[in-house]
DNA sequence: GTCTATACATCGATAGAC
DNA sequence: GTCTATCGATGTATAGAC
């Protein structure tokens, strides 16, 4: 970010995507956004319409990333069970938290059709995903028969979720760790209560 | 609240809840509050030292109260395994989410320690609590013994907290509800693995 | 495209009358 | 204890020069 190459748009969602993961819609004034981006007053109300507008390209350029970062982990080859688990463990700046799922704590996000839709995209788009894969693993018999696919993955998205809320009020990585190794450890018991 | 019953102090101290719950730290103004609470200026800044003063009467009540009704679930009679359903499918006031999990997102409020302490203890209280519960339900053969108690019950907490994520974003219950029923069918396949 | 000047509201708090 | 007046700073945006 911020490299010389960055036209003055990109500057300006670059430095907003940051604010807004870092405070918040309600926290993050245009003058703020400006001076991280470097860039005057004038020139970010002549690319954008006003704070509105630049969210909305910053909130849906995040929401890009993240469904791709997913995939990658989701569509890796491994058994259903392997891709659940790269996909919680992979590296994370826990406690930064996700920057979709803290917008829905922004009341002014909510408010807004347009804002909102990205974010609720987002998360539906990620539970679909991980209930394939959960699907899938039942049908090769990896993963017992009762396991519910929706209910499943509606379980491991909120864990992960949540995970951010436990570390952010902890301060520390760990209540995070631990609900991923409790989440994972009930599933994977299920892959053969027979084999016990 | 807003009783004719309620002396001012307590009226502030209800209106800044209610307005923290649904606008966050940064989102909710003195003003607002005064408004809210059918309050002049003056008799708040009489009553308070400010708003991070108020807001730290708030969260402590609401911390408070959270830690009660949690506590009446889980102090209940029955099986370890019924008491983190009752807790877990408990009526909540879902869409509007965690009123103190929801500070976790709040900048001002993580930065500033004595803001941060209640909401810190609360959530590690009910790790702790619920850590207990199911070591409890381990130790009365009702859970596996492989379970971790310390994990899993950062797994519940977490799929609470999560859930209202999902909630929020979906602007429905449903994937909350799923959440709750995947992480139960998790756990109580955990009850007797042998037993299927 | 970018800059500076300006505008008008709200934020968070204080002062002082009653 | 409560009210109104006032304050300097910030929020969000527009106007118009360059």
């Amino acid at each position: 970010m911020y490299t010389r190459f960055m036209s003055t748009a990109e500057r300006l969602i670059a430095s907003t995507r940051e604010l807004l993961w870092e405070r918040g819609y309600t926290g993050t004034s245009p003058k703020a956004i400006q001076q991280r981006a470097g860039v005057g007053q004038g020139s970010m109300y002549h690319h954008f319409a006003g704070k509105p507008d630049l969210a909305l390209a910053a909130i849906r350029r995040t929401a890009e990333e993240m469904r791709a970062k997913a995939e990658e982990q989701l569509s890796a080859p491994g058994t259903s069970v392997d891709r659940v688990t790269a996909y919680l463990r992979r590296e994370r700046d826990v406690l930064k938290g996700c920057p979709i799922g803290r917008l829905t704590q922004d009341p002014d996000v909510m408010a807004d059709p347009t804002l909102r839709a990205p974010v609720d995209e987002t998360l539906a788009w990620l539970r679909e995903r991980l209930a394939e894969v959960l699907a899938e693993g039942r049908e090769r018999g990896e993963l017992d028969t009762t396991l519910d696919p929706q209910a499943a993955a509606a379980t491991v998205v909120a864990v992960l979720q949540g995970g951010y809320v436990l570390a952010r009020a902890a301060d520390s990585v760990q209540p995070f760790d631990q609900a991923i190794t409790g989440v994972l450890g009930l599933l994977t018991t299920h892959i053969s209560p027979t084999r016990k």
